[in-house]
DNA sequence: GTGAAAGCGCTAACAT
DNA sequence: ATGTTAGCGCTTTCAC
């Protein structure tokens, strides 16, 4: 069962196999009864032109790279979404080369997306590698490349990101306005970028209340309700005396909520907590949980714009772009005490 | 700053084009000292291999078609983290072409995608198309084709679901198994196939109870935990005598405790809960969420292999593998009363 | 063991 | 307006 070739088409209507070329690619210099029987033909035998012959000429894959490394990962997921209608309406399509559970393997995943050809690769992983020669490498070779909060030590990388400086203060001021003092931190874990903003963050809205930014109030998690849970555990051991959380994304907050009833504090009366992502359960929580909303879609969508200006015009300046997050209050946070 | 090719590397040995191939697919007909100052000469160039132009004379893309509809939808996403992972141990790639919330696109990028010269397409998106055209014309076209929970009137599909009428029953028997008689149900939306299933698993269960099958008892929701939330209102109105709850997805079970402790009625005390997925907060719901756990990823797995083999035996016989569900108890169902 | 020739399905120049 | 020629980067005969 052969495929359909424009050739065959040609033979069947009686023309060059160019001159269906130049039907499919909707070239002006062809007789309109032609066309007509061309186009009459490429309906009756099914034909399809090939991408790959298209390719191959043409030199444009008309692809681009994903590297990802949770499908789990609520935000990735957005950012992917966002990223995947973006690139559709451009006429772009990525090819998928996770990561997942193997950092160690992405060089490979990346040379496989290259001998694809692929016009561009998005990063939309976090920034936990340690071997980052292989993004070196790309940078060299002069291949498109951006990435979503991910940076590179000493290079300049074009990346999508939400101001998480911004977004921790935000976080943290909604819950100093209400006359808190002794606020509570769960980090995530070591190594993102995300986590030491949003704990800069933290420390400037404490700074602007004249309250000590101290360690004794901070744990961290790996993002897990399970490592909220235990963190809120032993935040509630050394620090007994917080009146309020500062949870850095919604599900180790979920697991603090459940440390804290556990323990017998009621929230927000005993102890206010603020989160952030707003996952969708957010607001169904016991009690609903106040939070920080990302646009993750949006950094999806302006990541393949940036990635696709950068594939027309390879020499363009590499930039940073940083998108506003937005407080969510809702009843965890409590009102002003 | 073009692409270094087969015949760089050749001239730059001193070896005709063709000896370079030879080498890089690993032929034996190579003397061994021409292998190595080949292997010297494209570490040296950089080359890489043009996997366009090997797909173009080979016929083959290792390149699977991925259609979704919803990168939120825990379920579909931890399928498609199972499928990505297949198929990468086999060497083939997937190419996305999610529909999110344009089902009518959908034939569009299925063209696309064969335009690609895509192997076969994995369909992991559920059952809710009008337009069934292209699909059937696809099997027509002999398109190797695997669909995860979707199955198509009249036509013989290769499918990969979960036993959601035992997934049903299970959750149901959790219920009558303590004594509740009068068990609530909230379904998933119109057209779900899973949702027919569970309803009937949910139905069986009552029926070797001897408890009637009444539909004052049901309600339906479309998986959100908004919507949860407010058909359990409904239920709370129009069947106050219920003592149990079966919800078909977590997010609307979670939705529906938020109902009921609104509504003043403790859970599981005065309502037991059980809901259906294990999506990773169930375990930190206040109470923690009995529920049914799927094998989502294992579902993306054994799709990819059976696509495969569908890829290298077309005329294999089509068939349906049915996945089994695991009940997961917490606080939320109660004891045995 | 290696090279030459042909061709995968298509586009793009150049003829006519 | 249409056909001819060439070539994209590679694999695969078939010679030598």
């Amino acid at each position: 069962m052969r495929r359909v070739t424009i050739k065959d088409v040609a033979s069947h209507v009686g023309v060059s196999y160019q001159t269906v070329s130049r039907v499919i690619n909707d070239r002006p210099d062809v007789a309109p009864e032609t066309r007509k029987r061309v186009l009459q033909a490429i309906k009756e035998l099914g034909y399809q032109p090939s991408a790959i012959a298209r390719s191959l000429v043409s030199r444009r894959s008309h692809t681009l790279g994903l590297i990802t490394a949770d499908f789990s990962d609520y935000f990735f997921t957005q950012v992917i979404a966002g990223a995947e209608i973006a690139a559709r309406e451009r006429g772009y399509f990525f090819i998928l080369g996770s990561s997942e559970r193997k950092p160690e393997d992405e060089p490979v995943y990346v040379r496989l997306l290259t001998e694809r050809q692929v016009e561009g690769i998005l990063f939309a992983r976090p920034s936990t590698e340690k071997d980052t020669s292989h993004i070196r490498a790309l940078l060299r070779q002069g291949v498109p490349l951006v990435t979503t909060v991910y940076y590179l030590e000493g290079e300049k990388l074009t990346v999508v990101d939400v101001d998480n400086v911004d977004g921790g203060q935000q976080a943290t001021e909604c819950l100093t306005k209400s006359g808190h003092r002794h606020i509570g931190l769960i980090k995530g874990p070591e190594g993102w970028k995300s986590v030491d903003d949003r704990t800069q963050g933290y420390r400037l809205a404490l700074d602007r209340e004249g309250i000590d930014f101290r360690e004794g109030l901070i744990e961290g998690g790996d993002w897990s309700e399970e490592s909220g849970y235990k963190a809120m555990k032993r935040l509630l051991q050394k620090a007994p005396q917080i009146t309020a959380l500062f949870a850095q994304n919604d599900r180790m907050a979920i697991g603090a909520m459940r440390a804290l009833r556990e323990a017998g504090r009621r929230i927000p009366e005993d102890v206010a907590v603020v989160g952030y992502d707003d996952i969708p359960v957010a607001a169904y929580c016991e009690p609903p949980l106040s939070t920080i909303r990302q646009p993750m879609r949006e950094v999806g969508r302006v990541a393949v714009d940036l990635l696709l200006e950068a594939i027309e015009n390879p020499q363009a300046e590499k930039r940073e772009v940083l998108l506003k997050t937005e407080l969510i209050v809702r009843e965890s946070s409590g009102g002003r005490r």
